[in-house]
DNA sequence: CATTTATTGCGAATAAGTTGCAATAATACA
DNA sequence: TGTATTATTGCAACTTATTCGCAATAAATG
């Protein structure tokens, strides 16, 4: 399955590399100049996933997020990261807070996906 | 909004605190004796994690998990532990382990949601 | 330029969870 | 014990996120 370059994949990329927080493939469709099927956005994003360039965020809400995460230079650290989501301004973003676990005897972790939700610093301030 | 007692209701607790693993909507209702409909069981999940009797897990691939999770008395304990999805024996379970971290200035965490995800000490043994 | 096949768009399918509404039944109280 | 109140239930329809089959398109390769 070799890759080939498509504008597609490029304009996605691109916006995940601007982006400041991960995006849905809702946000994704929306803040893109061209228009992008649906189906290939996924697809898309499932690809980079697929060959590490962006990592996959559940949330709470039970939709999936995907990030860059320039911060996290080797692959195997970016799962394991804390991130946070934001109900006042409905935004998830990557948090330089290592998760840190130990887990019983025999159990392997694969992964990890950990979310916390709340207020962020920005919508936090407003408040007061 | 008092709430009333009734035999689905009391089904489902059952159902939830004989159960070891957390489990989902779908699980419950194959594993109950009496046929309950599937919004209902959402109704009476739905109020069951209001009242704080039961908490809201939500996994990697998307879907709510329900747990009473006995190991937690206070129920502000509740929400910080991890959890375990092994994706040999697809369960979920609540694990004994305290979720910490130290968010960055001004971030308010109201929840958490962290699922580690790979196989537990069941299936890793039944390997090697 | 021709061939191969990864990628795309479209529509349909799947699956989880919610909601409106009318019927039922738990609770309170006369 | 009988009646009124309203929480709860079942059913069907709905919403939303994500995937999939398939035919059409277009990168890469040489
Ligand atoms: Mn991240
Ligand atoms: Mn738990
Ligand atoms: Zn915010
Ligand atoms: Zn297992």
């Amino acid at each position: 399955m070799n890759r080939r370059n498509t504008p597609t994949k490029e304009a996605v990329l691109n916006l995940l590399s601007n982006s400041k927080k991960a995006l849905s493939q809702d946000a994704i469709e929306k803040q893109l100049d061209i228009k992008i099927n649906r189906a290939t956005i996924y697809r898309v994003l499932n690809r980079f996933c697929e060959d590490d360039m962006v990592h996959r965020i559940v949330a709470e809400d039970g939709k999936q997020y995907f990030a860059i995460c320039k911060k996290c230079e080797k692959p195997e650290d970016v799962q394991y990261h804390f991130h946070f989501r934001c109900l006042s301004c409905d935004t998830i973003e990557c948090l330089q807070v290592p998760v840190n676990y130990a887990v019983p005897n025999g159990y392997q972790v694969q992964s990890a996906n950990c979310v916390l939700t709340g207020t962020c610093s920005d919508c936090s301030q407003a408040v007061g």
